[in-house]
Order: C-alpha cells, then structure tokens, then sequence
DNA sequence: TTGAATACATTGACCGCCTAGGCATGATAG
DNA sequence: CTATCATGCCTAGGCGGTCAATGTATTCAA
C-alpha cells in the first residue's frame, strides 16, 4: 500500500519518488561507494527515517549508469565482489540541479502549507 | 519525462506524488473551496511552482472524498455549478500527519543533502 | 462567432516504487 | 556440522498515481 510505519509517523513511500536518484547521487559524491553501503549510508544519515529497498536502490543505479552519470568497477574485498561507483562530471551536475530543484520543491511545499506565516 | 521546467530549474513533477493529497487538504483547510480553485490556490501560493493538474487533481479529490476525510456539495454560482469540498475531522487528522510525516521526510532528506555541512 | 476562462470529469500510457524472490560468500552461534 | 545471519549483487511482476489528451457545458469579451 506504498506506506512505511516509523515511530507511528506513516510515510509514504511516494514521497521518495524522484528523489531517490538525488540521494544515491549525493552519497557517492561524498565518495566512491558501492550499492550496498549506500542503502545503509542513506540509512543511518537520515537517522533511520528512509529504508533504502535493493528493488529501489539497484534499479537506479543501473539507470544512472546508464545516463553516464555514474561509473561503475568491479571488485573484490575480502571475497566479496562490490561494484564501486563514483560520479562523473555530468553526475555532479545533474546532482546539483537535482538539489536545487528539491530546494525549489521543499520551499514551495513550505509555501503552500505555511502560507500564513512565511516571512517573504 | 515527468520533468517540468520553471525559471530555469527542471523539476521533477515525480516529487510532487505523495504530496498532492496533503496540499489539496491543506488548501481545503483553509476554507471552504472547490477544485478549480484549489489548482490555482496551489499554484498561486508556491508561486507558480507547481502545476496541479486535472487529471492528478480531480482524482485525487475523489479518493479523499471515498475515504470520508472530505465532504462536498454542490452549489450553483452566477450560472457555473461548482462542487465546494470541505474538510472532516478525520480530513484535519489526515492533514496533521501528512504534514508531520512531510517534515520528518524533508528533514531526513536534508541530513543525507547536508550530513557533511552540518555544525553540530 | 470565435475564443478564452471557468468548471467538472475521464481515459490510457507510463514508470518507479515495492514485495518477493534468486544467487553466492563469510562469519557466527548452536 | 549446520543453521542462520550479514554481506553483496540482481530481477520480475504488480501496483497505482500522475501525465497528456480529450470531452462536456456555461459565461463573457472581442
């Protein structure tokens, strides 16, 4: 039914839609990284309020890779294969104009739910 | 491509699914209003950010009138015949923790934005 | 009369999230 | 020894809300 509980706050996971791509993107840009660190980075820097699903996660790397935005290598730590991810250029943009954009969003949001008391 | 551009700044109209319903009551729960005027409420009060369109809108008044958090009827202004929506207490519960769960949410998504920026 | 604005509504396509599963290895507990 | 958990990657199918497009109807200005 698209809703996550957590600590009696009901999310909608829909809220996610759109800006799942800028968080993976910013969690890299804070450092090569590979798939499942990041669900787990998103995790605990969100204090445990987004839960990052492989279904969700994977999905969009694969598309960012293929946009370029990403790059991706093979390797192996201690018998485990990661595949690591760094951003490139255009990765760094478009995870600029991505947060400029959920700035706008979250700021028109405020507006609308606020409109009394924004100070403009 | 669920993106829309505004001023400059692409947005991803993706960000808005999950939102709508809570906007929507949130306009309501201002006043008494109807469809048509709560599309250019929305837009009007973020500035001309978001475009709440019909085909968005009118379902999803329809959803929250089924789930009882509104109640409508009709009216008859200058010759337009309108259907004015207002909210139920249950509809003012469903807003107080849509808006709840939207701020947990922004926040959580600023922490990740901004983990390596924030003074403690 | 033509068009824009008002006002409601529906339709099918799209697409990204979720659930639920699969595969494989290493470490730990029983 | 053997579960079981944590790690680490991946995919298939379903769901459902938003989008573009379209329809209906009235009022009013050019």
């Amino acid at each position: 039914m698209y809703s996550i509980g957590f600590e009696g706050i009901i999310m909608d996971s829909r809220l996610l839609w759109g800006a799942v791509e800028m968080l993976i993107l910013e969690v890299i840009s804070q450092g090569s990284t590979y798939g499942y660190e990041i669900a787990q980075t998103v995790t605990s820097e969100s204090n445990g309020y987004f839960d990052l699903k492989e279904g969700s996660l994977y999905p969009a790397l694969h598309r960012l890779e293929q946009q370029k935005l990403l790059t991706a290598s093979w390797q192996e730590v201690e018998g485990r294969r990661r595949k690591y991810y760094k951003l490139s250029s255009a990765g760094q943009k478009a995870l600029d104009s991505k947060k400029t954009a959920w700035r706008e969003f979250a700021r028109g949001v405020e507006k609308v739910l606020g409109a009394q008391s924004v100070t403009p």
